[in-house]
DNA sequence: CTATAACCATAACAAAACTTTATCATAAAA
DNA sequence: TTTTATGATAAAGTTTTGTTATGGTTATAG
């Protein structure tokens, strides 16, 4: 650890070229100066300055020394002018969410940041659980999760509603579709399937429905916007959020169950009880909501 | 000025978030702690963590000076690793010299550059007056200068000779030349022109020759490559340092008078006296003579 | 060429800054 | 609720820092 008092007698004795003067300008004494330049020799052990007769010439490594203060003289004057300053169009947001929440909300991330340059806004798809630690060991800020937890640490607000819908090949339209129907079809999995097929057949099919692995599983697949794509092909059927339906291109080759007893989850932003969220969150606290509201 | 001694405690004290085991880490008492985060908020002015009961948060200006104080405890370190480091192959060196010393050198520099890409070597074309001031200053460590000054700040070495040549068109080869015939003529001037014409006249034409405005100026030219350019076409004969003729692509062209009174430069080294150069400039040292010598 | 003034280094002392001890209030744990 | 742990604050003690006093050396003036 450098003394910073005594790198800035050193930067200013550079600058001015003459011990007693350089005391003078920062309202010390001489030997004062003297003193700071050799503790500092002595902490890093060389030769900051060549002592000639009553003048001096700086050495390497004092030329080394004084760029070094320098930079970090800009530095800290870099860190003093931002430390206060929290502006809405400037800094980084860290935001998580699932995957369907990222895929819906990412492209309104981007024109907001196209708009606004000096906005960066990182964006992490992750469960539930990484969510709320990654919040609770400050890796990011702000979260959406659909679940709200009794913790006295963390904020929860309620922003949005995303319905389940059980989603099958466009042939069955129209059609009465049994639980047996259901069976014989298959299951397409995805990365939260099982939870939100659990809480969906539980309520519609009571009785029938005992457990998912009731299913032959048709299929998997981790990326969100492949998902539905072997549902359309008609190899199986697959439980998701409504608003990750309505994105998918091919609608019409899709069938969406209507269902005696709807089944959704709410969505919650979630951020650290104890800390203000900077102004630069404003915007994305305000509008998530909206973004996520299916029309 | 930050105190580094406080930032190192808060540094800990993120890391650790504990006011306690920071003390026992630092080896202090707990009270100290408290003590230098006071301190810092007083004199940031801004508040660094957000006390919840006995734990805290921190806020967005303890987050951007956290990472402020990582940057500069990487910076230190990098200082303390290079501030004693002195390689014959890293760094920059520094280095003045005329025009024609410039080029005849430049090739060599670069090849040596291209060898050890650690090395960088910033030459800068200058008067004689302009490298001993830039040395004065600090601006530049090494100069080459064709004279020696009484100066106890400077150290001078002795390095090369440049003979200065009367050049004329290769249309004059094997004849006598007079100094009518040179009036005539008419003069090609450059930088250095009349200082070197005179000096050559002088020895030569003595009687004859009074001051170089008695020829007509038939041409100028600021490009050291381009000066001998005139002469070749026949326009005019001026006055060089041998090497600056050696490199000019079409000699057939010239002719080189042969002189009764050879006239020469010496050329110098130069630094400063109470300075110990970097083992960086030993290649330079030793080689710029050699690079300047006329085979 | 000596005398004088300017300059920097060193040592001893005075002042300031810092750290600790002591104590209190409050929060978590039992 | 009681106990234990934690952090804040104030006052005392310790260390660090800055100043005064002094001396040696180098430049400048007479």
């Amino acid at each position: 650890m450098l003394n910073n008092k005594w790198l800035h007698t050193f930067y200013v004795l550079v600058e001015v070229g003459h011990f007693t003067k350089t005391a003078e300008k920062l309202f010390m004494t001489q030997p004062g100066v003297s003193q700071h330049i050799s503790k500092l020799e002595a902490q890093l052990d060389v030769a900051l300055i060549n002592r000639i007769g009553k003048s001096f010439e700086l050495t390497e490594a004092g030329k080394t020394l004084y760029d070094f203060i320098k930079l970090q003289k800009q530095q800290e004057q870099t860190l003093k002018n931002s430390i206060k300053e929290d502006s809405e169009y400037k800094g980084m947001c860290s935001l998580g969410c699932s995957g369907a929440v990222a895929t819906l909300i990412y492209p309104h991330l981007l024109s907001r940041q196209a708009q606004y340059l000096d906005l960066s806004i990182h964006l992490q798809a992750d469960s539930n659980q990484g969510i709320i630690d990654k919040i609770t060991k400050n890796k990011i800020d702000l979260g959406v999760v659909s679940q709200q937890l009794p913790s006295t640490e963390l904020h929860f607000e309620k922003i949005a509603n995303e319905s389940f819908c059980l989603i099958l090949p466009a042939s069955y339209k129209d059609k009465q579709v049994s639980f047996s129907e259901l069976l014989r079809l298959g299951f397409i999995n995805h990365p939260d399937g099982h939870q939100y097929a659990e809480r969906l057949l539980t309520a519609n099919f009571k009785g029938e429905f005992k457990s998912i692995t009731q299913f032959k599983q048709s299929g998997f697949v981790n990326q969100l916007n492949q998902i539905l794509l072997p549902v359309a092909f008609g190899l199986g059927f697959t439980v998701l959020p409504e608003f990750a339906v309505k994105q998918f291109n091919e609608p019409n080759k899709l069938f969406t169950l209507p269902l005696a007893h709807p089944i959704s989850d709410d969505l919650y932003l979630v951020h650290k009880a104890n800390k203000e969220l900077p102004q630069r969150y404003n915007w994305l606290r305000l509008n998530i909501g909206k973004f996520l509201a299916v029309s």
